[in-house]
Parts: C-alpha cells; sequence; structure tokens
DNA sequence: CACGTACTCCGAACGGTGTTCGGAGAAGAG
DNA sequence: CTCTTCTCCGAACACCGTTCGGAGTACGTG
C-alpha cells in the first residue's frame, strides 16, 4: 500500500510522467527511471513489497541509497513507476480485432493476468490513480473496443469503469485467497489445520447456514480451475448486458 | 496494506478469530481486541493508516508497547480485527426485506459507504481474506437475499463473488481519484495545475483521441454525484444480468 | 580554452518502525 | 500457602523513508 502523505506535506511537484528524465547540463545519470522499475518489480515480485525499500533498490541498482531522490520524489512514485512498468510488459495493446465482445474478454484476463502473475499490484493500485503511458494506453484500448457498440460518451465511461471495477475487484478477492494459502506456509495442508477448526465452529454456531453451504460445496480439488470458471462466468454476465444497450 | 510474512517466518497461530480472548489463570487483561479495533480504526481514520503503529496504538489504549503482542500475533491481526470492527459498526444485518433486488441495492451501497467511510479499508482488505464474525454475517446477508431467485448452489457463489467483486473495485478506483485530489493539498485547483499541463501534453500527442474524450466531457462541475450515477448504473446492469437467470 | 553553473552522487544522520527477549508481578488451582 | 500460569512492559535489535550538505562532473558561454 502507497504510503500516506501526512498532513502539513509541502506541495507535491508534478506528476513522475511530466518531469524530464534528464537534465541538459549536468553529468549523465547513471540509471533511469526505467530501469528502477525493472528492479522494483523484480524485487516485489521474488520477496514481496516489503522488500522494495530505497536501501535494497539502491543495491540493487549499485548506486547510492540517496542518489534514488534525483530520479524519483519519493518512494511512492517508484509505485507508480512499477505499476506501469507492469501494464507495459507484454508490449503495447495490439490493434482492436473488431470484435468488441472478444477484445474485452482478452482485455479483462489481461487485467488479471497481470495482478496474479504480480500480487503486489492489488495493494499498491488501490491508494493512487496510475496516469502512466502504458496503462493510458490500455485504457485507450478498451474503449477503442466499446466504440462498436455505439454507446454515448456516458454509456462508455460506464462500461469501461464497470469492467474496470469487476475483473480488479474479482482479481483483488482472488488473491486475497490465493495468498491466505501462501501464508500458511505454502501448504495446503496447514491452511486447512488452521482453518478448518474455525470453520467447524462456525458451522456449529449455525448462524451462517448459507455461508457453510457455498464453502463446503465449494471446497473441490482443483481450486484454481473454480476461480477460473467464476471469473468467466461473471464476465460474460457482464458482457451480456452491455450488447442489449447498442441496439437502442 | 499488510505486511507481507517473510518466507523463513514461523509456523502462523490459529486465526485470530479462533484463539480465546482470555486466559482462565492469569491476570485479568486490561483492554480487549474490541478496543484495540476501535481504537485503530479511530487513529487510521484520523491520521490515515500510517498513523496506526504498535506505539501509537499502545499509547492510545494506555499500555506498553510490548503488551500489544498479548492480544495479536502481530500487527497484520490488527488490521483484521479493524476490518472486522468497520464490518459491524452499523449492527448486525436487518431481516432480508423480501425483495432481492432492494435488498443487494442496499447491500451494495452499503460497503461502497464503508469504503469511503474509512479510506484505509480498501489498501487493507486487498492482502487478506477476512473471515470475522461481522463480516461473515454480511455475505451470508447477501446469500440469504440471493435464496428468493432459486439459484444453483454455483449460481449464487457466482452472483455473490460478482456483485462483491464490482461493488469493491468500483470502490477502490473512486477512492484512489479522490485521494489523489486530497493529496494534491485538499485543493482542487491546485490538482488542476498539477494535472493539468500533463493532459495537454497527452492530448497533444494524440496517442489517447477517445480517453481525453471522456476525460474532457466527464469533467463537470459535480464530480461527487458523477460517481453515484456511475455507481448506481453499473450496479443496475449487474442486477439485470441476474434477474433473467432466475427463471430458468 | 577556462570559467561558472547546474547538475549527479552519496555518507551520515534523524526520528521513526515491527518485533523479541526476559524479568517482574498478579491471580486462580491444589 | 505454594505453584503454576498468565499479563505486563522497558530495553534492545535491525531496519525503514527522507534530508542535509559537500564533493565531483560535464556542458554552455565568454
Amino acid at each position: 500500500m502507497p504510503t500516506e502523505r501526512q498532513k502539513g506535506s509541502s506541495r507535491p511537484r508534478e506528476l513522475v510522467w511530466a518531469r524530464a528524465e534528464r537534465a541538459t547540463k549536468g553529468p549523465a545519470p547513471s540509471t533511469s527511471r526505467r530501469q528502477i522499475a525493472a528492479a522494483g518489480v523484480a524485487l516485489a515480485d521474488a520477496e514481496g513489497l516489503e522488500a522494495v525499500s530505497m536501501r535494497k533498490m539502491a543495491t540493487a541498482l549499485e548506486v547510492g541509497t540517496a542518489s534514488l531522490y534525483g530520479y524519483v520524489g519519493s518512494k511512492d512514485e517508484i509505485y507508480d513507476l512499477m505499476v506501469d512498468w507492469v501494464e507495459g510488459e507484454d508490449g503495447p495493446p495490439p490493434p482492436p480485432g473488431g470484435d468488441w465482445r472478444s477484445d474485452l474478454t482478452a482485455l479483462a484476463h489481461r487485467i488479471r493476468g497481470s495482478i496474479l502473475r504480480h500480487p503486489w499490484m492489488a495493494g499498491v493500485a488501490a491508494g493512487r490513480p496510475n496516469f502512466g503511458p502504458n496503462s493510458l494506453a490500455w485504457v485507450e484500448y478498451g474503449l477503442t473496443a466499446l466504440d462498436d457498440l455505439e454507446l454515448t460518451i456516458d454509456e462508455m465511461l460506464v462500461a469501461s469503469e464497470i469492467l474496470h471495477a469487476f475483473v480488479r475487484g474479482f482479481a483483488i478477492r482472488e488473491l486475497a485467497e490465493q495468498q491466505a494459502l501462501q501464508r500458511a506456509g505454502l501448504d495446503d495442508q496447514e491452511w486447512g489445520r488452521v482453518l478448518g477448526p474455525y470453520m467447524d465452529s462456525i458451522e456449529k454456531s449455525g448462524r451462517y447456514p448459507r455461508f457453510i453451504r457455498v464453502v463446503r460445496e465449494a471446497h473441490v480439488p482443483h481450486a484454481a480451475d473454480r476461480q477460473e470458471v467464476i471469473f468467466t462466468t461473471g464476465l460474460d454476465y457482464i458482457l451480456d448486458s452491455l450488447s442489449p444497450r447498442a441496439s437502442r
């Protein structure tokens, strides 16, 4: 999660994206924002977001700790760079394929994939909007796909927001479950040992009968695939609700 | 954001919710998990999540810092307690009103309200699932409302997941926008000064025409109300897509 | 070519952080 | 009354984000 600004903080500089990467005068910088982003992503992927500290970043980049503040105004800006790096890791958006439905489906799976591949994304993106060039390119891609539906500009905005909200919200929930598993020591059985007794007591309390029914019934062996099915089904529900609005 | 566990950490104890609050033998504890949760929420609401430190919590509760570890296994567990405290702050769920659609609408608005009222919720809930009693009660409420639709158990699960995913995802996005505004110094004009030049350069690049169109057109005076409208519209889309599945 | 300026680099320090350790003291069990 | 078991917590450890101010470098200009 992005560190929160304290109340009396000095006025923010310009956005990272708006500041020039390199000055014209002094010595050449020995690294770049792009390298900083890549190093941050590598660190966070390997050891978790907590491992992204200014000192470790500096060590990874073979640079003094304080030097990073020449590239970045604060640690939060490193998060911004990391998010946009991930948005760009698969290359730029392809040209739309002409079928809005499959374009949007692909977009949704891509967003979900990014979050699952980089679990720290959920927490980082929660507190700050991201206006990086790669993020914008993918938003533009989604809006372009929606063009085929001949919606008003307001309907397009709503449609885009709904899609992104669902995908992001779903991936976050999926991730929380997945990480809880991982936290119990990378061991499925261990998790059962910890959660099991509590679930039993919940069941015995009798206050959550439908929840218990869902949990017991959904506790099938192929949990990973189950999430896949729920996601795809939910996505279809949402795309279904978009199409009738095209033929007004 | 929840602190991530490091790899070699010792095995986790039981869940907070499963551990006994009070032992039978020694002296009586001088505070309670409930008070810890309330103090944490108050601190986070007033000064941001970053202000929730073990030392400040201990000071607020008039207790030594190390004493907190008798109530809680780690700082993350304090986050768990805080989330469930918020889930319970409006009292227990009412009995379902008989109309599934209005029940679910009310539920959605309640979740969104909680996140907007306690902005730190988004980041905290991103990394950990919450199985606290109050959270479960509201999940149960949603499932109960869905009972009227005569869905299969799997359809109920999907429907519940979709609703929660959309609401959570939307609130997070809304919050990010709102906090970016706040970060610029509680000043709308300041934000324009920071963002404006960047948006102009984006526009001049010509690479994001649809995005620019949406931004310019959505930049109306009544921004707060705009979010309300988008949320309500999106929610209706989703509920619309649920109802046809009732009459299979 | 040389000067001045504008920049990059970064060691050291400041005030915080989460968590552990181990002793002191309180209260129910026998 | 003793013993056991719990609560409490000061002190310490390793680390954190950020700031300061000096040293060094390369370009624009005279």
